[in-house]
DNA sequence: CCTTTCAGTTAGTTA
DNA sequence: TAACTAAGTGAAAGG
């Protein structure tokens, strides 16, 4: 029933199909990992954490080539029905001619069935996709931030030494003065954890050798996790939280408006 | 360019859409408040709370009526990015061939970008979907259930006060007797942590504060997490399991048989 | 592998 | 409208 092309094309389409090759196209997709979203008149049954059911009508269904299922209304951006990825497919046609889809979790055992009154489309798309995500107001924004704006960490902080840059393992520090004209060590990390804590602390202990003067650490990140915090309080250290919004408003502003001053300093 | 047919069909498709065309079929959906669903090779860029970058890759873009978007890679049942229900649309062809789509949501300001470099499908749907969406036994249904069948909770428990209802918190708790005519508190939730435990504990401490003979504690939930059981036995309470399933199915039954009881008391 | 914590959390409810 | 809380939370990091 399947026709054997759509392995070559991005999309394989099926219109208003017959049940029996609905079912056929997508158990062949479920078999090739591939991507098949049907849209259709539906309704859900989900047992499992809970349980749900959601009456007839008009649906996008997708099945993901890792075995995750997704079901969305026409409105909402939250799937009214789901299934995480790794679950057991399959899809059949029924004795009162319905498609019948079954995802099966195991551990927790979830069970999520849907049967298609009617089937508008079903498509089966080939996606290649190793494009690679990043979320920003990364470690090196946040320093070009605070460089540019550098109150957002203490009112009266003075960066020194903008070309001190990256140390091992991909930390970014700002050494600088504070009010007091004390140095202020700076690091700063988008979630921080254990780890940078005890680096800070092992670069305060490497410059207290070197600096015959008090020397404050401080911890500038977007949040602070709770191991972390003990640690912190323990080797005397700070912390101050940075809004990464705040950051980004911020280089949009030095972007926009004072370009020039970022290419002589850095 | 857009055929006006698309409004009689529940699934109106573009296929391997030139720039204009898909940009004019996605501009006539937004402008309907149609769901809409375009496959193609794109890259995503976003910035708001935070900001993100997506590589090039194929993915599935779904507009839904109300304004929400969502991007799904082939794999991960979450979406790699998503703007929520309310956001203004907007594509076009850009000077590159490209076709951008811009979503912005005010307040917090988030504008996400999208362009296709190649566009498979672009697929416009009327869905029709007025569908009743019901998640069975939550904490409400499962007091329901425990009021019409407290044997579930223990054999000869009879509730007293139906109309403690809703305690701080979102804990909902029952009082009533044991068979030795013990005062007898109750709390149920979902999945009993270490948290349900404590909320009980305080409870406790409360009520023998003021009710001047032995009071037991009782959590009834679907499940106990192993660190709260240490808790429980700790502070002497006990724990009763409570099956989903049959409060689903006393609350069926109740609701088909005897509704009229249920008016009365509830 | 289990537990804890964070999330562009989202979504619902109450003050 | 803001604050709070639960979620079939999911996902990552820590122990």
């Amino acid at each position: 029933v399947v026709n054997l092309e759509q392995n070559k094309e991005p999309v394989y389409l099926v219109r208003q199909p017959t049940v029996a090759e609905a079912a056929s196209a997508l158990q062949s997709a479920f078999s090739k990992h591939q991507v098949a979203v049907v849209i259709g008149c539906c309704k859900v049954n989900y047992e499992g954490r809970a349980s749900s059911t959601l009456d007839w009508g008009d649906r996008l269904l997708t099945v993901k080539a890792d075995g995750s299922l997704l079901i969305h209304r026409p409105r909402g951006h939250e799937p009214v029905n789901w299934q995480p990825a790794g679950c057991l497919l399959h899809a059949e046609p029924t004795s009162e001619n319905e498609l019948k889809l079954r995802a099966v979790r195991l551990q927790p055992r979830e069970v999520m069935e849907v049967f298609f009154d009617k089937v508008y489309l079903v498509a089966v798309l080939n996606l290649v996709d190793e494009g690679e995500f990043a979320l920003h107001v990364s470690e090196f924004d946040a320093r070009r931030a605070i460089l540019y704006e550098p109150s957002i960490v203490e009112e009266g902080f003075r960066p020194l030494s903008k070309e001190k840059s990256l140390g091992e393992s991909g930390f970014i520090d700002i050494f600088g003065e504070d009010t007091q004209g004390n140095f202020v060590v700076e690091l700063k990390r988008v979630p921080a954890g254990k780890e940078a804590v005890l680096q800070l602390g092992r670069y305060l202990e490497a410059i207290r050798g070197r600096v015959h003067r008090p020397v404050r650490g401080i911890i500038a990140a977007p949040s602070l996790r709770r191991e972390a915090q003990i640690l912190l309080e323990q080797l005397g250290l700070e912390y101050r939280p940075i809004s990464l919004q705040r950051c980004y408003e911020i280089l949009r502003f030095s972007n926009t408006r004072k370009i020039e001053d970022f290419l002589k300093e850095d």
